[in-house]
DNA sequence: CTGGTGTGTCAACAAGTGTTGGCCTACAGT
DNA sequence: ACTGTAGGCCAACACTTGTTGACACACCAG
């Protein structure tokens, strides 16, 4: 399972196109995203994109690989949960805007069923865990994570993708006093 | 102001149009739908669309006129507004297939600029002004609107667009149990 | 019947897409 | 120093896109 670091010469390229991927990717969604905008981005040319990433579903699939990095759900004491969670999206979202994967994977699940399906993927393998653990029986779990993914995505959505002023206005402290709370009941009433 | 309803001959064919635009947007969003693929689920030749409505865009402008039909805010006691709306808006989605004009708009808005910019415009004219309704406090207002917006579009976003299997499991009355007192505390606590 | 206008089809344009193959160039191992 | 190979660029492919203009048919007023 080791790739026994071949340590090519082209190293410095594949990580320029990667780089200009997740950006281009995030911006723009997988359709409007041109694998020669990429390129120009990373100031190469085209067809090393296909050399190294073989087509520009490949190259979608390498660019969001998303882990939400969720914190120990033992860490935190139950009745904090609810704002432990939102201040960990939140700072997932605006103080890291080098790993924007799962807005890019947002920004183009509306219209791309590949991306759909991978968040999809993340959801049941990240959220509804997360839910199992607080609440054993998995039909209720269930519905408490599709509570919390509908709200947080919604979130998500309506200030970083649509940037509805008034969410973008929300402070971070706001957010969590406000939105907190639900996440709270929906994961634990 | 008036059409004066020459009723041309060709009116048959304007709305078997509309209707093909309609559906293809609503599937696949702005981008992804083309010319063509309405043209060909209206049996016409492309050409006619470019007659009809000039160009895309504003073929697709003609076909997301949307009208929330907010329910009168008066009719309803003050302490059931959360679930009131949350069932309006769980009606105006699934019982109602041939206007899809609102997820439409949610699915392209990912994307495109201009969808984004009429959802915001949906936004400010119709939810603002409910929550106004209760709250006179213009700033605080906003933030009810805002908070109301994220957790209805997160709703629509995961079950219809992303349709994430425990979200779409949801029965309609759970929806309303779960969500109606999210909204009621957001637009009134 | 005749002319004109509105309705529709066909073919094509120009631009942009993902993708491919050929051709240089420069570095590595011998 | 020589040579094979990997890195990189150029030009082109086949295709799709929105959009346009020329042409054919049908209807209706005169």
């Amino acid at each position: 399972m080791n790739d026994a670091q071949p340590l090519r010469r082209s190293d410095g390229t594949r990580a320029a196109i990667l780089r200009a991927a997740r950006a281009r990717f995030a911006a723009d969604g997988y359709q409007k995203a041109t694998i020669r905008a990429i390129a120009a981005a990373a100031d190469i040319d085209p067809s090393m994109v296909m050399r190294y990433y073989g087509s520009k579903e490949r190259l979608f699939a390498a660019a969001v690989d998303v882990d939400l990095r969720l914190p120990d759900i033992g860490a935190v004491p139950k009745e904090r949960l609810g704002a432990a969670l939102v201040t960990h999206f939140l700072h997932r979202w605006e103080d890291d805007p080098s790993d924007d994967a799962l807005l890019t994977l947002l920004r183009s699940a509306a219209t791309d069923e590949a991306a759909a399906e991978r968040l999809r993927g993340i959801f049941a393998a990240q959220i509804v865990p997360l839910a199992q653990a607080l609440s054993p029986d998995p039909s209720v779990a269930g519905e408490r994570a599709a509570l919390v993914a509908a709200q947080m995505l919604g979130l998500a959505f309506t200030r970083h993708i649509l940037r509805l002023p008034p969410v973008v206005a929300l402070s971070p402290e706001a957010v969590v006093a406000r939105i907190g709370p639900t996440i709270q009941r929906y994961l634990t009433e």
